[in-house]
DNA sequence: CCATCCTTTCAAGAATATCTGAAAGTATCA
DNA sequence: TGATACTTTCAGATATTCTTGAAAGGATGG
């Protein structure tokens, strides 16, 4: 409820917030997106409820209690929780204190530039960050057979081979990125422009 | 083994291929390699099975058979045999028939420019494609309040704004893509310096 | 045509991941 | 401080996904 009841309720009750008389179409379009976002989970190598938690704070307008993941979503306080602060640890919403109101809420990050930066640095160092590693540790164990005989020297550097290719790729991608998120959703159709331009 | 035995053998033996002797280093470090690729399938929405034969694939120089799968994985048959196809179903390990063998052997793609662009291709069509598909449903169904009180009103307008954002940002990010892919590894390079200079 | 070799399928079992609900933990208020 | 409101934890239940192995299906060669 955020704005509603700062007029101190006269006992312990929790601020009623405005809940949800918005007009069928909307309620149905939000729930629907939910409903995608969530089957997409698996996908992305996290759980449904996850996902579909993390669309109902997106769609939400006003910060989003676990009371009302219960309720919308259908799961257990247990579930709620633990999704929540997975979701807060990924740093793809955070907690919220609202005045008068003991419970905690949570907003999504909305801005989906900032939504996609966040995600690329999790990923970055969940999962970029380890492959670079083993291949530099590939690239060692692989390199002692260096002395050996010819037909294994060339299995050794065709396996080399394709793990600087590998590197490159992420390197260059990487680079690619970091840039794209530096110029923004203003420089992106400027860049896409200039790159149409040389690649004709 | 594709090379070897085209000297035909006597028999109904299958020509007997080339069985690693290759030196440890190697092998252990293929085997780190997979190791890995392994433990980041569940980060890609894949079994970890998947991932494994995907990366055994990739850092053979020779074609790899189901038999290979289930010796160097220690997987089943039928496990091998629905993983290679659910591969070669997305586009990152071909089928490939060997001259005086009657099994069935696979090699990865190997040039990860085009492994990008066929695990772009797919994910475009099982995610990106759905879901702003369903943004185009949503806008649908919240425009149908337009016409509800003020608040009901923004509230809609507020949702409508974030599904726009969603769809630009997609819709950027693919044209990107589309031109990264288009430039190759060569440009990529240019590309970045060019943002660079632009980005300061 | 049959025999052989290889692949695919799929029901049942095993392994994982996810969810629940109640108990324990924490913070806030008076 | 104690009462209340809320959150977190976690063992056990449930659901989902993955794997196996054996049987059925196909292709090839003789």
């Amino acid at each position: 409820m955020s704005a509603k009841s700062l007029e101190s309720p006269g006992a312990a009750q929790p601020p009623s917030r405005v809940v949800s008389n918005a007009p069928r179409g909307l309620d149905e379009s939000k729930a629907l997106f939910i409903r995608r976002w969530g089957e997409m989970a698996s996908y992305w190598g996290i759980s449904r409820t996850m996902a579909e938690i993390h669309a109902l704070c997106f769609v939400s307008t006003e910060p989003v209690c676990t009371d009302d993941v219960m309720e919308k979503l259908q799961v257990s306080r247990g579930n709620a929780s633990m999704n929540l602060r997975s979701l807060v640890d990924w740093g793809l919403i955070q907690r919220e204190h609202i005045r008068g109101d003991r419970k905690e809420y949570f907003t999504a990050l909305t801005d989906v530039w900032q939504l996609f930066e966040t995600i690329v640095r999790q990923r970055r160092r969940r999962e970029v960050e380890p492959i670079l590693e083993t291949i530099n540790r590939c690239r060692d164990m692989t390199a002692r057979d260096a002395g050996g005989k010819a037909a294994q020297n060339a299995e050794a550097r065709a396996f080399s081979k394709r793990l600087d290719d590998m590197q490159n790729f992420l390197e260059a991608i990487g680079t690619m990125v970091d840039l794209l998120m530096k110029v923004g959703p203003k420089g992106i159709s400027r860049v896409s422009g200039m790159i149409m331009k040389l690649a004709g």
